[in-house]
DNA sequence: TATATTTGTTTAAACGATTAAGCAAAAATA
DNA sequence: TATTTTTGCTTAATCGTTTAAACAAATATA
């Protein structure tokens, strides 16, 4: 007993047809008569054809597989927009490839390397936090496959980019914690070399200039952003002779390691030590007190990636430019940051 | 400017021999030379060839893609599953494509037929909640490539499954609650139709038993497990005239929910009341209380899960029976349950 | 009626790799 | 030396689909 593959030729045989002319039919081709097609249809179903989608895509030169590269597929954040990409490019008859980088440089090419082998037509991507050398990204652009970043990318790539406005997100916390009365606002920020996060720590600084309130630098720490690495900074403003009154954290994982040390010394948040996270992950609102942080717009954010996707694989050849959209966070506020 | 695409054809013309030779020049032939496949690799790197997968897969039969399907990655255990799942994989030359059913029956239908229309080369699943209706697994059976559950999984499918014991878990978790001196063990269990939730729900119901303790129905209750109806089930219990002093639930998000409302409440855990949750999500030890629960030993599952896809995938045909293995989960003891 | 156009199909060549079969030259064996 | 075996390659078919080109029949146009 041999499990036969039924393919267009059996169809074909069936109704004394073409291979070609079934084909045609099968993909509406307006040549073909309604009769032919509804025949050819009829027979697909009964012998139960299942098209072989390694044939048509090495025929048509195209797989319609998207990659999509993220650092960790556990955060909500991402697997938000993840969900909202392929919502969005299953209507269009696409199907994704996710893989994760887990933060990791090396990975990340290897990713890359699965993928391009794999023949995607296009890659969505958030940048793993280490990545500095772009020389794989460039791989990308050079097969000629749109590539789109979001969240965490480089302008240096001149690629479509979905991602926020850290900047001024960075003035809505700012602003919000000084309007709270906080007057030593500290900030706990993520890698410089990381744009995102270079952006954050400048819109911390201009406003606190805006507030003229003194840039200390002691109060502006680098962190890898791990809930480990927040208790760590947080154990370091503690320390401080002048301790600061708020701490606005670049990252959520690392503002519950921060959350969680206060609570230990029984520090009072946020009268003695207010607290302002990022990212808007679940558990913000779970722990105790909840925790004010900024909301991303995955869904938005995947959303505008698979568009962006759509619309220049459309085109031929793929021309990419810099082009970013950038959309206005939101700033939830809960109790970490609610002083009366 | 065009781009063209090397191929093994182009690396023919180069060095003046047959594209056979060079596919197995590629591929190791013991009956090439040495001095040609050397010639073969240099030059196949010095114009960059990269192998059109499409190609070899359509002629190979074989994609070398393993498609997953998860409920949802944005649990730690499921993505911990898949990141093991991929290493184990990648080692052997297979990628993987990761796909999320939301806990919905449709999607996962959709999912099925999305990877078996990718030509996999076989599925590894959780199954949604929802899902009762096995066709869409049978299908993939019937195609004959191999299919492995683990974590929930169906007896009827006859395929390989991995998994933890759910039924011992529950008795570990009756027992050392009965150690702490709890008399009324109420279960907050997932849904009764889901294997590894109604092996839970026996556990629970015969340590109770061995312990003599008597089964009360309103203590037993079914539940989605999200932190949402965790709340729910918890304020259910409280309602009780008899109020329950543990509670075991059969997930770490309701756990989280219910720990909600007794904060609220200020009902003291582990005093008044003690809980109990599973999964082993990192948030349980991020809250206040941490919460105890069950370590489900992802890595393991995951490793288990691609080596038994591994040793299928080599045999013609592919003949599948229940073979299931079964780890004994672990109890991380945590101060939800932790009465002095 | 003669010619042009449209319709509905077939033929045959791709897409880029793999592989069974064949064959000459080199090496081993008798 | 004659024969067999091994080595190293080539030829050609194949995987299942798509599609440009060809073509006959039907229909429209002059």
């Amino acid at each position: 007993m041999k499990k036969k593959r039924i393919t267009i030729k059996d169809i074909a045989n069936v109704l004394n047809i073409s291979p070609a002319a079934v084909s045609k039919a099968l993909n509406d081709d307006s040549r073909i008569s309604a009769k032919t097609k509804e025949a050819v249809k009829r027979v697909a179903k009964e012998l139960n054809y299942q098209p072989n989608h390694l044939a048509s895509a090495l025929r048509r030169g195209k797989s319609n597989l998207v990659g999509v590269i993220v650092p960790k597929t556990n955060s909500n954040f991402f697997s938000s927009v993840i969900e909202n990409i392929e919502a969005v490019l299953n209507k269009a008859g696409y199907n994704i490839i996710i893989t994760q980088s887990n933060e990791s440089f090396e990975k990340e090419c290897k990713n890359i390397d699965t993928l391009l082998y794999t023949q995607v037509d296009g890659i969505i991507a958030s940048m793993a936090n280490e990545t500095v050398d772009l020389s794989f990204y460039k791989k990308i652009k050079s097969k000629g496959i749109p590539l789109i970043l979001f969240d965490r990318g480089e302008n240096d790539l001149n690629v479509d980019y979905i991602g926020i406005n850290d900047y001024e997100s960075s003035h809505m916390i700012v602003n919000h914690l000084v309007e709270k009365g906080c007057k030593r606002i500290a900030h706990i920020g993520g890698f410089k070399r990381t744009r995102i996060f270079n952006n954050r720590i400048r819109g911390y600084i201009d406003a606190l200039k805006k507030h003229n309130l003194p840039l200390d630098n002691e109060l502006l720490l680098e962190s890898s952003l791990t809930t480990e690495d927040g208790r760590n900074k947080m154990l370091e403003l503690l320390a401080l002779k002048k301790r600061p009154d708020a701490v606005y954290i670049a990252g959520d994982y690392a503002t519950l390691g921060a959350l969680q040390v206060l609570n230990e010394q029984n520090i009072n948040i946020p009268d003695d030590i207010a607290l302002v996270g990022f990212g808007n992950e679940p558990f913000t609102a779970m722990v105790t007190p909840t925790i004010s942080s900024v909301k991303q717009h995955s869904e938005e954010i995947g959303k505008l990636a698979a568009e962006s996707f759509l619309k220049h694989v459309e085109k031929t050849p793929v021309i990419q430019t810099l082009n970013k959209i950038i959309l206005e966070a939101e700033l939830i506020i809960r109790d970490s940051s609610q002083k009366k």
